[in-house]
DNA sequence: GTCTATAGTTTGATAGAC
DNA sequence: GTCTATCAAACTATAGAC
């Protein structure tokens, strides 16, 4: 039994598809142009991978479990409507700072997945979508929120804030968390009646 | 000399690329699928069009014209600047909507022109975010606003508005026009001081 | 685990008949 | 303006030697 450690090869596969699909697309990218980023011939990436939309889907995969993994311990804390959606927006702008290329990924080719892998994975969306929904939803219910619908205000935070993997630079003037704070005050106090 | 009417061929092969471009993308996409969608031959496209990038040109040139031609009556009225911006909003909106396939286009795709109209059109797209980032800074310098940056302000903005393309429906309930004026209540009214 | 060689498709685009 | 026929290049993926 081999120990994987943090050079493991796959891992190298899947992070240098990472750059590449974020960078030019997933169709953009050949198997030979990830090849040659590894300094390898194209075959031999089939010994790590078995084809081209799995290393698609073990991309997104990740970064959803990642999504659903940073905002699950929020939700379902006993947090107020205010701080748990600020504390959400937070998590969620942390993941993508620290998965930068992936979330890239995850956010603009999942519609190249294969099925049934697509209708899958646009499921996982509706479902992390409807977190944030349920929290909004209670915003409005306890009267904290002007009476908005609820899907047109979660579209419009989850907009805000996955925008921002087109600009967040790592080595930039802002944290994640500082990112993520104000992107909530910006849209939060506009959503607060009476502020 | 010829009269163009609306069912013009060059048209109609336009009009099926933004449709098929919109919903597989660029590059998944190939001409073939594009001739079937007009029961042609591929060969008979290029009677029409010199290649598959003139396209896409096309599309996203005749989409950014549009954006430009609609907010810059409004930039330089005489408007105080929470009135310009809304409606600045507003006219971007009606502008998707009117152009949705396009639009999408314009937004997810653009990446894929090759040079030199890339580097064009991402001057262009700077040319346009800079209009909406001049009367983000009027509010700053006016007071009118919080004092968080233009840059980050402008883009959360414009990704709030660009967001829409992917849910916005011709027959829902919602004009173009009331989804912008929403947009820009919840925006704004975190922008605004003392509100 | 990586290589060379290559199978089998699909692609964008052109030539030339009608 | 549309067709048939076709080219040259690129693609994903596999087979089998080392």
């Amino acid at each position: 039994m081999e120990v994987k450690g943090k050079t493991d090869r796959k891992t190298q596969v899947i992070e240098a598809a990472e750059a590449l699909f974020s960078d030019k697309g997933f169709l953009a990218t050949s198997m030979r142009d990830l090849a040659e980023a590894l300094e390898l011939e194209a075959a031999s990436l089939y010994t790590h991978i078995s084809s081209k939309d799995e290393l698609l889907f073990l991309i997104a995969d990740r970064c959803a479990n990642e999504f659903f993994e940073a905002i699950n311990p929020i939700y379902k804390s006993n947090l107020n409507t205010e701080a748990k959606l600020t504390a959400m927006i937070v998590a969620h702008m942390e993941v993508i700072a620290r998965n930068l290329p992936a979330s890239a990924v995850f956010f603009n080719e999942w519609k190249h997945l294969a099925e049934p892998r697509k209708s899958e994975y646009a499921q996982r969306r509706d479902d992390y979508e409807a977190i944030f929904r349920s929290v909004v939803r209670k915003g409005f219910e306890e009267n904290l929120f002007y009476n908005y619908d609820e899907g047109f205000s979660t579209r419009t935070i989850l907009a805000a804030l996955n925008w921002t993997h087109t600009w967040y630079k790592p080595d930039g003037e802002l944290k994640p968390e500082e990112i993520g704070e104000r992107l909530a005050k910006i849209l939060l106090t506009g959503l607060i009646r009476n502020m």
